[in-house]
DNA sequence: ATAATAATGCAACATTGTTGCATTATTATA
DNA sequence: TATAATAATGCAACAATGTTGCATTATTAT
């Protein structure tokens, strides 16, 4: 946990701890707004920033869902920084219970694209989750 | 045009053949701000409500890029309404001039979660587009 | 042409995210 | 461990994004 935040070199505070127990302790991906929920009294403002830093540097990325709200959810260790993420796992966002998981796949699929240059790709599934079937 | 309106049972006016021709003449996907800049003169309520009203009837699709805003584009012409879509195409966003591009692809790739019921794929890439190269 | 019905446009509001700045906390150094 | 340098926090104010109610206007079915 501080670790974490001294391998990124930035400042061990107390808001920071908490936020990063949140994700902890959670196994799905967080809206904004559970976040909050979870935090009981904070300032908005300093939770943006906080969240703000955490995808610039790695700790956190972030899943946006076509007509739902932007999710987080923690990086893998091995993430430099927003724009150097290594998971090889999608997103799944469940209809029923609007959950999103981030679940490992073995074998990550390969996008050609004629003309393009492919840096990364991001998949993300819909349907019905393991705990709404 | 006003054919397509006619088959979504939904009235046809100025402004829905306006929104329609924008997107027409476009090949890559739109955020709100270029639509409202097309547009010139125009009600924004109006604008959010024809929008949704669009991606309700599944004539428009919306596209979630992390950490940027949401885009939109054409359906392909089975598409039911919202929840019925039937695109075979990825969604390529250049990290360079931050178009999105739908793209089709001869081999969608199968995904397959354990204990997950998978309804839709949804396939994001990021890199270099055909024409920043 | 007319009645029924839906879309538009305005005002007002709700939500979401940002900036500047004074205060407070963290960190590096002596 | 005390102090200076620096970064984070919390407040106010604001900016951007999206929504609701309602009167007016346009579209459609007859």
């Amino acid at each position: 946990m501080e670790k974490l935040l001294r391998s990124k070199k930035i400042r061990i505070t107390d808001f920071r701890i908490s936020i990063l127990n949140i994700f902890n302790k959670q196994s799905t991906a967080l809206s904004i707004e559970e976040i909050e929920t979870e935090l009981g009294q904070f300032d908005r403002i300093t939770l943006y920033r906080t969240l703000k830093l955490f995808k610039e540097k790695g700790i956190l990325h972030e899943i946006a869902i076509a007509g739902s709200n932007v999710r987080l959810a923690l990086c893998e260790q091995n993430c430099e920084d927003l724009h150097h993420h290594h998971h090889n796992h999608i997103h799944f966002h469940c209809v029923l219970c609007s959950e999103v998981y981030c679940l490992d796949v073995e074998t990550y699929p390969e996008i050609g694209l004629a003309g393009f240059e492919v840096q990364q790709v991001e998949i993300q599934a819909t349907g019905i989750c393991k705990s709404c079937r």
